[in-house]
DNA sequence: ATGAAAGCGCTAACAC
DNA sequence: GTGTTAGCGCTTTCAT
């Protein structure tokens, strides 16, 4: 291994002492002359100061972590660009690492961060971790939870959540204003946020007098799951004499494994059946998928505002979906 | 800020030396006793080692960074899949950054990285920082360019490409197998690789007697562009007493700008015209779109076994492109 | 305005 | 097997 040059080197080379260089590069009191010294030898060292040490004496690194459940969730892509922007504004920057939805790989990564004393941290769910995030609020990283309300938070962190009830309202809402009767869900897994948007949408639908049977939702995490699972949506809404009219899904995540379960099985969208989905995505509007969007990119901001900002208590913030309604429902007939 | 726990008070609290600890957290000769004592100690005090200092004396992190052109695009997914897999068997992990296609957030985010004492660099294309990765790679930080090839590399510094001219002669042996005569490009920006794609589809299509003019390639960035484009090829075609029957995408990125380019004209595919693109992606099978994909993955796994084995020379990979064939080029007769 | 020197938390020789 | 000591590269008092 090659020895890197030092400040010391550059010290020498401009004939300074290392604190001299230091208040050059940090912006301390120097003359114009030994500040104009330090910045040639800088240029003809090719200097390039290390961060790690840095980081050392400061206690803390510059960098803001974020841990991202599953990357290939869009949703993700507009969270970092804001969280990117607000980072690139404190003199900070944001290092990423996916969990691949395994609960090892997020404890990993999250104490990785915490061993690189990040700045902060931004995580989404984080359940496997919660402990840990505790801690590292208490030592004074800031750990926002993204997704999931932390129950009983200790200063230093935070959480912005989707009003997921208001999501499955806004679903009930579209789809009966879209004349549909009769809905079957696909989910994932337990987690809450999953859980209150069938609660918010089965409120929502029993208010218009269309309830929601307790087997017209089932859980599915892999696309053969999925597959399974509209099926058997499917029979029960025949047996229950009640035949699908709409199927819900209430993560982005399985959106493609849901779209295709129906098309596979001939049924035409929104002819036969009305979908409508979480979160927006690429192809969502040349497919004419009507869907529940996150405001992401205001939750990345928000998110690495609150790293940076370092608010004395603990801050719960709930964001707001928005409905976007494209053709997948078909039509919305506003005053039914 | 509160103080955190050093190996000091570990130490401390263990009854031994710091050097005890850290040979006990590093796997050194010990007794066992000791062992248990620190690991106690390490316990009670919830401590964390501060990978920061680790680095310091190292000279070097463990981790292995990835500069992502663009985080959208879903090649890089299993990408970042493969390399943290690697990461992971090595004792190191990884850390991403976007640079959102822009140069000076390239330029920062990869001296970033430089400043952090990465292990290695793993950076898409990288065109931008071609200056400091050689420079990074004649520090003894491994630097692995994907999609460019480097020119006259020095030891250090290695590129994984696809072999582009391959992947547009997949594309055009398929096109003209399904019986298409009149193929016209979109393209994005004018790199190499781009470039090369379109090469070799010109060149095997000439070689099935179909020769590709000049003004049926277009280049194009954003989605009004592309659409833009696509029009353009389109009446081009007609004009030249050849109206299209093939449009190829030269670009993953541009897939649904295409796509949605030919169905909002009321254009079947591929009824109409045949539509085929660059790599794989999560609704390429619902929609039947026909893709030569890159082994992302296994790319990601190489990029980051170069920075782990640290071969000495400069290694220049190229990867083999496969045509996924669907639905969207019509049917293919292999003897014709 | 600048330098000398101490120290951030940790590892690695070197003694014992 | 364990402790002592000397740094790693940098920032920051404290003098001057």
């Amino acid at each position: 291994m090659v020895r890197r040059t030092t400040i010391g080197d550059v010290a020498a080379d401009a004939g300074v002492s290392t604190a001299t260089v230091s208040r050059v590069l940090n912006g301390g009191a120097v003359t114009e002359a030994t500040a104009t010294r330090v910045w040639d030898a800088v240029a003809r060292l090719e200097y390039t100061p290390n961060a790690l040490t840095k980081g050392v004496f400061a206690g803390r690194s510059s960098t803001i972590g974020i841990v991202i459940r599953d990357l290939s969730s869009p949703f993700y892509l507009d969270l970092i660009r804001g969280a990117d922007e607000v980072a690139a504004a404190n003199d900070s920057h944001v290092m990423l690492a996916n969990t691949f939805r395994r609960a090892d790989r997020e404890i990993v990564q999250v104490r990785t961060m915490d061993e690189q004393r990040v700045r902060g941290l931004i995580v989404t769910t984080g359940e496997a971790t919660d402990d840990r995030t505790r801690r590292m609020a208490g030592n004074g990283t800031p750990c926002v939870i993204i997704a999931r309300s932390v129950p009983d938070p200790p200063p230093g962190m935070h959480s912005i959540t989707l009003d997921d009830i208001e999501a499955g309202r806004l679903m009930a809402v579209h789809l009966a204003g879209c004349g549909r009767s009769s809905v079957g869900v696909v989910a994932s897994g337990r987690r809450t946020s999953q859980r209150k948007r069938t609660a918010g949408l089965r409120q929502a639908l029993t208010d218009w007098g269309l309830p929601l049977p307790e087997d017209a939702v089932m859980t599915a995490e892999t696309e053969d799951e999925v597959n399974a699972a509209v099926g058997t949506l499917l029979t029960r809404g025949r047996d229950r004499g009640k035949p699908l009219d709409a199927i819900v899904c209430t993560t982005g995540r399985l959106t493609v494994a849901v779209h295709t379960a129906l098309t596979t099985r001939g049924i035409a969208v929104p002819g036969d059946i009305a979908f409508i989905t979480m979160d927006d995505f690429p192809w969502a509007t040349a497919l004419g998928i009507t869907v529940v969007a996150q405001p992401s990119y205001q939750m990345g901001r928000t998110a690495a505002g609150l790293v940076v900002d370092q608010p004395g208590g603990p801050v719960e913030l709930v964001f707001a979906p928005t409905l976007v309604a494209r053709t997948s429902c078909g039509e919305h007939h506003p005053s039914t």
